[in-house]
DNA sequence: AATTATCCTATTGTTCAGATAGGAAATATA
DNA sequence: TATATTTCCTATCTGAACAATAGGATAATT
């Protein structure tokens, strides 16, 4: 499951990239009243994001944040590992949250832990695939279609 | 992430499958020691296969439990969706779990489901695919290539 | 009858996601 | 330079879900 924390951070982002190149960066508030995030947790979550270079910060009065790179170039994958959520569906997996399965005498030849892989392998091939800029022609497109 | 109670039901019967067919039950105990599971959580998991026709259990002395269906039979979608494990990383793409997404005005020109929805596809796919007996030959083959 | 096992209900513990609080630091603008 | 605005930082709270445990009732074998 994607934590909320990761689902918050793509969907700002995915509000950044909306005024990418605009030159003026967007106020906490007005992302977290557009979005329904909690102020509070938006601004953790998009403080880490900065910390991870992914936006600016700008300090004091008509501060607020921007995107630091083009919107192709953020992809899902990195902005979830980012935020804390691992991708696999098992801890023996997982790359960045990697912990051995006690259980297991030799995870080299544990059968389960070979199909999760595989799982894991089909689940990174999308999410590092699709960026911010997809995100958005996906939405253009979706909405063409339901409105029609 | 899968929940340790999915993992703990799929090692499980992966355990019983190695014996099936051979018209004697395993007690929870065999069970619990040679998988490691904690012998509590283990009953509490097997009565829940039970009652979703997985596994058939004899009570009393030389009791145990023992494969429903065979191991061509059983597959890891359907074991993780009895333990409770959601499989998809979104609710409003769960099939079993679903939620409405609050923050989402209309979920259906929502760009990041879309996506989610995808790799919920792709996962499926792979969980639906394998069964028991798949897992035992993939161990199998894994300590072929590993001992060699 | 004695032993071995599953069955059932209830309870406990523990962790972590999710959210909140309050004030310090920085910057614009008047 | 004063004031308003906004991000930054540290600390804390809460509830729910996961994981595990306890104790005895019920059933079947020997």
């Amino acid at each position: 499951m994607l934590s909320k924390k990761s689902k918050y951070a793509i969907k700002a982002l995915v509000s950044l990239a909306k005024h990418f190149g605009e030159g003026v960066p967007l106020k906490i508030s007005t992302i977290s009243e557009e979005e329904k995030i909690p102020r509070k947790f938006l601004e953790a979550i998009l403080v880490e994001l900065r910390n991870n270079g992914l936006v600016h910060s700008k300090m004091g009065a008509s501060g607020g944040y921007s995107l630091a790179k083009h919107p192709e170039e953020i992809v899902l994958s990195h902005v979830i590992r980012i935020s804390g959520g691992p991708i696999a569906m098992l801890p023996c997996v997982s790359l960045n949250f990697y912990e051995r399965c006690e259980e297991c005498v030799n995870e080299e030849i544990c059968g389960l832990r070979d199909v999760i892989l595989e799982v894991r392998e089909a689940t990174i091939k999308i999410l590092s695939k699709t960026s911010l800029a997809d995100l958005l022609r996906r939405e253009d497109f979706l909405k063409a279609k339901f409105t029609s």
